[in-house]
DNA sequence: GCCGTTTTCGGCCCGACTGTTTTCAGTCG
């Protein structure tokens, strides 16, 4: 897949043209480019220029450098921009607080070409004295080059969204707030967050402030006003905080839950209404009236569409969607009705069967799959085949006892190396259910995953692949794969593909889900629990399939026990 | 560079905070 490096061309392109102060809305245009291409699950590689200049932002130009460079492996017009700015100044602008202007100064005047001469320059004191550079800039400079040394990038979600809610329970307890809400990229549920926004309202905004940064998470105050303040904690994550009145709360909170291009496209479409869209409510541009922004839907509503939800708000196509009014019932938590991928102390886990049944049943289960390692994965303590039928009819008996609530009798089964699967049919039938998934030979070929994984969805009784593409979120890529044959093959034989709940895993991914719901593939949302506390992590596999626009029918484990079991066995029969 | 039920040319979202300033540019989200 292409996409990624066309991603970070235009980006680069977009950097470049910034600090050579081009023209701004043309910078915008690779920027959003950019971004469309990033959430595209398709290859740019295997599509017709005619179908690109179908992707919103993209163009006949856009569409023809994108061919270039899939094409001949390099782009004329980048390649000559990169001679005209060296390419350690474009690193220059992820130093926090400084921009492309003061980027184009400092290699004007003192011929600064990357980080390390800017630090060299600004230990020595040199910057002081360029127009607007005084001593506190040039110490906020190495504090900045300091700080992304230290960490650069986002964070997994999973890193995030406890220190999130850490803070607001100390904000709600400390602080004169009447509402309180998570904003910004963790509201939406991305799998990835650069930083956390909070948004509040208070008749006291100063004493939220003053709160807010001595809170004992914090390392560092960037900034504080009255209405907007920005800390670091001591995990090391930038939090943003804004303070309103309560008449702008739902005007805010659309305003900083974002997307930022979601939030464009709403202002352009306001501006053509002869309406303004801000931070404080939606106004009325001759009058200056204020006609909405109490509730966040009331930005919807001056377009007559309905509410979208924040895990869809990529501009993505969710706004032509809203306003042909075919916006998806996205699945919620209250539909999940169960867990398919779960592991008792047999295996890697850290409980015993009652224990796990008791920590479904807390969080309102109806029933749960117990799913232990099988016998090739021996790091993990995989049963071998006495055990799992051992425990297949442990299962079976507890089932007999239990009420209102049902087991099923399952296993994580490994699809070995060589594409084998690590139990024969003759066991795979006793049990209710069969989860496969891909343990070892991250690093094959393309076509030998792919295979591996099309072949194990071939046997009539593997019901779900588990975390298909093998990804940890920072700290492992996917493995190489033919996504979109693997959909086919799961929509053809009826087998349900898993999004991996665990926050690290959050696979498939939400453009994959995308491509999924499309294709008219089942899903199944999976904690992969292997402590009880994890059954909560449910959370972050319903926030990114709603990402992914996935609705109730589209996920396996919404159905009830007995609708459950048939369409299992339909596969199977 | 993109885009169109006002437009194929002339628009293109909006405001807070900081550090440097004598009123504002630069940066950020």
């Amino acid at each position: 897949m292409r996409n990624q490096e066309v991603v970070k061309i235009f980006n680069d392109i977009a950097d470049i043209l910034e600090i050579k102060g081009d023209n701004p809305f043309r910078i915008r245009a690779y920027r959003r480019a950019a971004q469309n291409i990033d959430g595209l699950a398709k290859d740019v590689a295997e599509i017709s220029a005619e179908e690109l200049q179908k992707i919103p932002g993209i163009g006949a130009d856009l569409a023809g450098k994108i061919q270039e460079y899939v094409k001949t492996g390099s782009l004329k017009f980048y390649d000559e921009l990169k001679k005209e700015v060296p390419s350690g100044l474009v690193d220059i602008l992820s130093v926090p607080g400084l921009g492309p202007k003061t980027a184009k100064l400092l290699f004007d005047k003192l011929n600064i070409k990357n980080v390390d001469d800017l630090e060299q320059h600004a230990k020595e004191g040199k910057l002081k004295g360029l127009p607007g550079i005084q001593a506190k800039t040039e110490e906020n400079i190495l504090k900045g080059i300091a700080m992304i040394k230290r960490h650069t990038g986002r964070f997994p979600i999973g890193r995030v969204l406890p220190v999130a809610e850490g803070i607001l329970e100390k904000l709600k307890e400390k602080a004169p707030v009447n509402k309180l809400s998570i904003a910004g990229s963790l509201r939406r549920w991305k799998d990835t967050i650069k930083d956390i926004d909070i948004l509040a309202t208070s008749k006291d905004p100063h004493k939220v402030m003053d709160v807010f940064v001595h809170l004992p998470q914090v390392k560092e105050v960037l900034m504080k006003g009255p209405t907007k303040s920005s800390l670091i904690t001591n995990e090391g994550i930038q939090v943003d905080l804004r303070v309103v009145d309560e008449g702008s709360f739902g005007a805010a909170l659309a305003y900083f839950t974002g997307s930022k291009a979601h939030n464009i496209r709403l202002r352009e479409m306001a501006v053509r209404k002869g309406l303004k869209i801000n931070e404080y409510g939606i106004f009325d541009v001759k009058t200056e009236k204020k006609i909405g922004g109490e509730h966040e839907n009331d930005v919807y509503k001056i377009f007559e569409m309905h509410y979208i939800a924040p895990e869809m708000r990529e501009d993505t196509g969710e706004i032509e969607a809203a306003l042909e009014g075919k916006l998806p019932e996205l699945v919620e938590m209250e539909d999940i009705k169960g867990d398919l991928h779960v592991h008792t102390k047999s295996s890697d886990g850290s409980h015993d069967i009652q224990e796990l049944i008791d920590a479904a049943k807390a969080r309102g289960y109806e029933y749960l799959a117990i799913t232990d390692h099988s016998k090739g994965l021996a790091v993990a303590r995989g049963l071998s085949i006495d055990q799992v039928l051992e425990q297949n009819k442990k299962i079976k008996a507890l089932n007999k006892k239990l009420k209102g609530f049902k087991l099923l009798s399952g296993t994580e089964m490994d699809i070995k190396s060589d594409g084998s699967l690590d139990y024969p049919d003759e066991v795979l039938k006793q049990l209710d259910i069969v989860v496969a998934s891909i343990h070892s030979g991250f690093r094959q070929s393309k076509e030998q995953i792919t295979k591996r994984l099309v072949s194990a969805m071939k046997n009539p009784y593997v019901s779900i692949i588990a975390h298909p593409s093998g990804r940890l979120i920072g700290e492992r890529d996917a493995y190489e794969i033919d996504m979109e044959e693997v959909l086919k093959t799961a929509k053809e034989t009826g087998t349900a593909i898993e999004i991996n709940a665990y926050p690290l895993r959050l696979d498939l991914s939400d453009m994959y889900i995308k491509k999924a719901k499309e294709m008219n593939v089942l899903l199944s949302i999976n904690t992969d629990t292997h402590v009880t506390f994890q059954f909560d992590f449910m959370a972050y596999g319903v926030g990114t399939a709603r990402r992914g626009w996935a609705e109730k029918n589209d996920v396996l484990n919404t159905l009830s026990y007995n609708a459950l079991m048939k369409r299992l066995k339909r596969k199977a029969g």
